[in-house]
DNA sequence: TTGACACATTCCGTAATGGGAATATAATAG
DNA sequence: CTATTATATTCCCATTACGGAATGTGTCAA
């Protein structure tokens, strides 16, 4: 079984950093593709391609309007992402717990 | 330039499920490689290249006791993805707000 | 209609993947 | 030393990805 596809979830989506270059360009407001090529420099063909994936993935969504396309990022997307990482924001603290404890432990062995 | 190497950073680790279980799995304590091969009901070669491909990435450590590799997850590591998603955070906010003007609009013109 | 502009899709080559089987390595028991 | 247990590594392979070049598609202007 070989890697899972880009598309297939968006974790796979947001692996490549161009894609995660291109989400943080779109947060703030929608843009034509053209301004997004400017911005990463990359080619046309290639950003129309990591919009695909993206837009598969529900990460953006497009707009025409007269001879462009614009696109712009759904926030609401990424928050498996979010949610999946903040599971370990408990876990967090316990490991700089544990740190604080050695470090201690370390001061008071002097 | 074909993809990323998993290896190349923690996006590309965690874009495989599986990881992402062995990670879940190991944040509360660490785990022999056996238990994780148990849980997740994988081959243990799989697991143990999936063990590789963490470790790469700093995201587990491991500790040799006898026979046995006890892995643990870095918690640290993950901060990259907690920080880029929380990037989007505050948009969230704009996106629900238009949503919500959106309903409202729609409920006037009733 | 023709041309121009903005974007999407297809084709190509190179490189890396994850799983399974087989094999190698490390550590302990006897 | 030998056998056994617990992991790691290697080999194989079908599959997919990315970028660039070329080409296709859709919209508007004259």
């Amino acid at each position: 079984m070989p890697r899972a596809a880009t598309t297939s979830d968006v974790f796979n989506a947001i692996a490549e950093s161009r894609r995660r270059d291109i989400l943080v360009y779109l947060a703030s407001c929608e843009r034509p593709v053209g301004d997004i090529v400017e911005e990463l420099g990359l080619g046309q063909p290639s950003v129309s391609k990591h919009l695909k994936v993206l837009r598969d993935v529900g990460l953006v969504r497009m707009r025409r309007e007269a001879r462009q396309v614009f696109y712009r990022m759904n926030v609401e997307a990424i928050r498996p992402v979010h949610d999946w990482a903040r599971t370990f924001e408990r876990y967090w603290r316990h490991q700089l717990m544990r740190v604080k404890e050695r470090a201690e432990r370390k001061h008071r062995s002097r």
